[in-house]
DNA sequence: CGGCGGTACTG
DNA sequence: CAGTACC
DNA sequence: GCCG
């Protein structure tokens, strides 16, 4: 259980934080305005009638809906017509009043409230003494705050988890987790983590060492909790100021940062009766809680030896495997790594084999791809072929390799592969719709440019013609600030079809990168007749509000998991964006969500993890006693049973696998 | 030497 | 069915 | 092309 004193500090956090704005249908008078933003000056935010970069809350009136107020804004009537900011929170001003009075704090994601109706959310306020310290300073001007935690972020989904879509089904205990410590994987090196992890291989152990050499430093940095705690929660906590400083923050402060916009998931599922009878913790076996709460150590560690009753299960995996690993992300990092050079070489080389498009050269391109994920988080330059070799996934052929772009600075092997053809075909391939095959074609055809494309639209597909037309505009990279406002609407959209619906942004946007490149939005609900229309409405609504440009691809008719690929485009925004959107049955969500964060390379470890235990793994459900045909492995026998699940801990737990947070599955 | 993720839409 | 896509 |  936590202190007192933590549980304070949470509540103080939101309000710490605010900086509102309010609409003029928000007030009466002018001193009833100032009464409201005396409200708010006492819960230590800052308040003014216009909207600035910082504004996190906008004030509406009891009887005004989100739209109502944007449309009283877009006639100039509110906030002088300037719109707020997109991932702006939405709440009635006696809504915030109430939660000062009481000392509770405010749910952060209410984006439609209407009048009067939301009682404040959260345990009561008569616990929590003595919160408001009239001499606070506003957000702006705070520096750090030392009374927030880290464990902030898993507050406020907490909170969100019983709010208003998921009314008290929480027990106390569920924050208590052995859930990871967002500070623990702070940016510096997430490396140092998987000395943690449970075995011993003679042979991995040498190789970890070696790579983890460069992730020394960050041992201080984790072992010292109190300033990477602070830090994180800082971050957090000034969620809606934009910082420049952002570039610096850590993948899981910003992915704390963007839970408070956009994340309305529980962290665990109820299971139909069926699957509830069979379903225990998966990492001691006990029947009254799930892998994500439970106390014990991870399963496989020498503290923990249970096996769950399931065939195939077994105790202990090698840390060779990918999804057994902490992967930060090293693309993003600034500055030059010390193996920039091997990197873009082998970059290269992987692409060409890529572009091959048989099956021999795919496994050579994925292999490299993987030991090129083991190669970016160095911190030391390879210099020898026997350094090379002791990495992961990197063999005979691609030690000798590294070490011709040594002695040489390029690889032969890349130079013959540089001509006009295959330059064509590379950029080909690259367009949504285009794979090996097509670009092939294209450049048998006597095509060398996206130009000469656009003028044989009659030679694509529909998609092609669409990637081909936007294809420019693709290619860029999204910023994290407008994935958020992207999110932000489709939530909006979203929830205003179906309150009930839970909503998460996944992709490289939940694992905190800070470009992504596109936006995967995972949908569901716990009524399984709102899902059968829900798919057909949210799809329709976001194309009338002219956000969805172009279909791609989409499910129709009646199926389990519905998946819609797009484009869309805000308003204001330069770009069109690849938008994916799925909705899966609610007993479907931990995988679905697992398998929709990714990354690929995780997933096809974790897939083949399984695999290796006689289970399988898909974005649906995990089985067991699946049986495959020895000759065609496409083809199933039998589907075998579902094991349940209720979280992605559960997943993890069952493969014997330590957690890993979104933030680390980069590869 | 055999194995390498699992699934779903388009045409 | 092959091709392409999602992570 | 790497791994068990």
């Amino acid at each position: 259980m936590e202190s007192k004193r933590a549980k304070l500090a949470k509540k103080k956090a939101f309000l710490e934080g605010v900086h509102a704005v309010l609409t003029k249908s928000a007030y009466e008078s002018a001193a009833h305005a100032r009464r409201r933003a005396a409200v708010i000056a006492k819960a230590g935010g800052t308040c003014t009638m216009e909207p600035t970069d910082e504004t996190n809350v906008v004030l509406c009136s009891e009887t005004t809906t989100k739209a109502e107020a944007m449309e009283r804004i877009k006639q100039g009537k509110d906030l002088g017509g300037k719109p707020p900011p997109e991932a702006a929170h939405w709440v009635t001003t006696a809504w915030l009043t109430e939660c000062v009075k009481a000392k509770t704090f405010i749910p952060y994601d209410c984006f439609t409230v209407r009048s009067g109706a939301p009682a404040p959310v959260g345990e009561s306020g008569s616990s929590a003494a003595e919160t408001g310290s009239p001499s606070r300073q506003p957000l702006r001007h705070r520096s750090s705050s030392a009374s927030s935690t880290s464990s902030q972020r898993s507050a406020l989904q907490h909170i969100n988890s019983n709010g208003d879509y998921f009314p008290a089904s929480g027990s106390p205990s569920r924050t208590t987790s052995n859930d990871n410590n967002p500070a623990r994987a702070l940016d510096v090196g997430p490396m140092s983590s998987t000395l943690t992890v449970n075995d011993t291989h003679p042979r991995s152990s040498e190789q970890t060492a070696l790579i983890s050499t460069a992730g020394a430093a960050t041992h201080a940095t984790a072992a010292a909790t109190e300033p990477s705690a602070s830090a994180s929660a800082s971050a957090s906590a000034s969620a809606s100021a934009s910082q420049p400083s952002s570039a610096t923050q850590s993948p899981a402060a910003l992915v704390a940062r963007s839970q408070r916009v956009v994340g309305t998931s529980p962290e665990e599922i109820e299971l139909p009766p069926a699957w509830e009878a069979i379903y225990h913790c998966y990492n001691c076996g006990a029947k009254d809680h799930g892998a994500r709460t439970c106390p014990l150590p991870p399963r496989g560690t020498p503290e923990n030896t249970y096996v769950p009753g399931f065939p195939g299960a077994r105790k202990r995996v090698s840390r060779e495997w990918m999804c057994a690993r902490s992967h930060g992300h090293r693309k993003d990092r600034q500055g030059a790594g010390p193996n920039d050079l091997i990197i873009s070489n082998l970059e290269k080389l992987h692409d060409t084999y890529a572009d091959y498009g048989t099956w021999l050269h795919q496994l050579k391109a994925s292999n490299l791809h993987t030991a090129l994920a083991f190669i970016r988080r160095m911190k030391e330059p390879i210099t020898t072929y026997e350094q090379a070799r002791r990495i992961p996934k990197v063999g005979n052929e691609t030690a000798k390799k590294i070490d011709e772009i040594l002695s040489t600075g390029t690889l032969q092997r890349l130079e013959a592969f540089d001509t006009p053809e295959k330059r064509a075909q590379h950029e080909f391939s690259q367009i949504y719709g285009v794979g090996t095959a097509t670009a092939k074609q294209f450049v048998a055809k006597g095509f060398r440019t996206i130009q000469d494309l656009l003028d044989n639209q009659h030679e694509l597909t529909e998609r092609q013609r669409i990637g081909v037309r936007l294809h420019q505009e693709l290619q860029e990279r999204i910023p994290r600030t407008e994935v958020d406002r992207m999110v932000a609407h489709v939530k909006h959209v979203v929830l205003s079809i179906e309150p009930g619906c839970i909503f998460e942004a996944c992709g490289s946007y939940r694992r905190g990168k800070k470009t992504c490149g596109d936006v995967d939005v995972l949908i569901s609900h716990r009524d399984k007749r709102v899902l059968d229309t829900l798919f057909k409405r949210v799809i329709d609504a976001l194309h009338d509000d002219g956000f969805l440009t172009h279909d791609l691809a989409r499910s129709e008719g009646e199926s389990t998991q519905y998946k819609y690929m797009g484009i869309g485009k805000l308003k204001d925004a330069s770009f069109h964006r690849r938008v994916d959107i799925i909705v899966v049955p609610w007993e479907e969500w931990p995988c679905a969500i697992l398998y929709f964060t990714g990354s690929g390379a995780f997933n096809r470890s974790m897939r083949l993890l399984a695999r290796k235990m006689g289970w399988s793994l898909s974005q649906h459900t995990i089985n067991y006693g699946v049986v495959r045909d020895r000759k065609e492995k496409d083809k199933k026998l039998g589907d075998g049973s579902v094991i349940p699940v209720k979280s992605e801990h559960d997943v993890f737990a069952l493969l014997a696998l330590k957690y890993r947070p979104p933030w680390e599955r980069n590869a």
